[in-house]
DNA sequence: CGAATACTTGAAATAAATCAAATAAGGTGG
DNA sequence: CCACCTTATTTGATTTATTTCAAGTATTCG
């Protein structure tokens, strides 16, 4: 989902040289981490930025920990029992739902500091699969103790509130995309879309590489990924943008929003 | 959205004969009425329904009054500032977002017991406008107050943050149809939704009068009004349904699931 | 390195949109 | 309460955007 030159500047999550702490012990096989949101680079954009550094201990007393989830591996599956919530720290995933009759359907993807697991609160249990498009590294939020955190604590209950409605929001932005609007436009939107998220996360946002299928982008998208690949060398004819794989380089974001 | 007949049993909001009460000073031109949860129809579905009677006072004073909604007034608009969630009482609403370019699409429809604005919260303005399908009554839910008192009971917190949750869910079905089905699925997908809503409710479930529009219905579907018609005229010539202008009848809906 | 997966591109098929026109329903003022 | 005007709905004929089918090429990662 983003470009491995420019991650290697921002990681934050994933051990690096000497620098991983020891494993504690982990529920269900999936090795664990202690989390330390102090110095943590995505403090600012996850849950943690309501919170002023006095009260930063009594969110990492519930947030404990964080844990790997390999490429291709679930952090969690439609049906399994809801605990917690996850906080993506580097990689990326996507959310797959799974419709009567086999048929899957990519629901979202989720970027470094995006919260994944918002629609299982309701019902006890997720929605959907949640699968690694690359290797990534999640915080754990362990929701009961989350909620009880957000009775205390105003600012960390009106994040958290916030956070639900944007989730909300962004669905209905997706829900417009995918009922009013051509493969162009979708597409279109789709690059944008990623663009401006890598850029609010620091990342480069004009050049970067895609972590997931043109399929996977199709069915996130509504469209086939015959059309997804045809789209994408239409606008590169154009002059728009620049196609070389699973890397785009953005030229002309102006005329893209404009299509 | 539901027969009138039937929501004559049920109607519990909007003052018929004597029982309405005097009208309160409104903000902004719309006369306001004084709110009771205690005896309302509907405390089993909306928020109230998380709280023990003894409980109930502390959200009476926070849902302090009701307000009437004409049939094509708006409750709402985009870009007007978010001060409160709504909950229907009685009648129905539909959200409408305008899309870049004049274009608009309808988002969600809105039955007695369903919350109104849960998109805004984020943003701290509406995102869309609501609008009302018929004269209708909200109960008007100042959000400020009730983040309080969603800090104070328990219960109540868990139960919004279940409506947000289930708010996403919604959404992330919209989108599966949205994106993969056809448009008979997604007529049919429709008129089981509605059904299964009227009858939570207690409202007749295979014999309903639609609110709405063929072009309103359209624009929730991702399709064209005239196909919403051919639609509904085949399901009538297979015999899963008898179509009477606004007026459905169901007759498979077995049959309706399995398109 | 090399099998498996992912991507691109062309040609034909198709579901739904668009254009068009007639009919029906609903609300308003006289 | 009715007549009329507007709005909503139905249905048909044609067009079109996207899918489907197909085949060749390029990547990827184990």
């Amino acid at each position: 989902m983003y470009d491995a030159v420019e991650a290697a500047n921002l990681e934050t999550a994933v051990g690096i040289g000497g620098m991983q702490p020891a494993p504690i012990s982990g529920s269900g096989g999936a090795r664990q981490f202690p989390a330390r949101c102090n110095g943590c680079g995505l403090r600012k954009l996850c849950i943690a930025s309501s919170l002023d550094p006095e009260e930063l201990p009594q969110l990492e007393a519930v947030v404990s920990h964080w844990r790997m989830v390999h490429r291709g591996e679930s952090l969690f599956r439609a049906g399994d029992r809801f605990q917690s919530l996850y906080t993506v720290r580097s990689g990326s995933l996507k959310t797959v739902a799974s419709h009567a009759g086999g048929h899957e359907h990519v629901t979202g993807f989720f970027l470094p500091g995006e919260t994944v697991g918002l629609g299982a609160i309701g019902e006890g249990e997720y929605d959907c699969d949640a699968i690694a498009l690359e290797d990534s590294a999640v915080c754990v939020l362990p929701f009961a103790p989350l909620e009880s955190l957000c009775r205390d604590v105003k600012s960390l209950q009106q994040h958290f509130h916030k956070m639900l409605s944007r989730e909300i929001l962004r669905e209905s932005k997706q829900m417009i995309l995918l009922s009013g609007m051509t493969s162009e436009q979708r597409v279109a939107a789709f690059l944008i879309n990623v663009s401006n998220r890598l850029q609010e996360r620091g990342y480069a946002s004009r050049d970067f590489t895609l972590r997931m299928t043109r399929e996977e982008i199709g069915s996130y998208l509504g469209i086939k990924l015959e059309t997804v690949s045809r789209t994408f060398s239409r606008f590169q004819r154009e002059g728009l943008i620049r196609v070389d794989g699973k890397r785009i380089e953005l030229f002309d974001i102006e005329a893209l929003a404009a299509i």
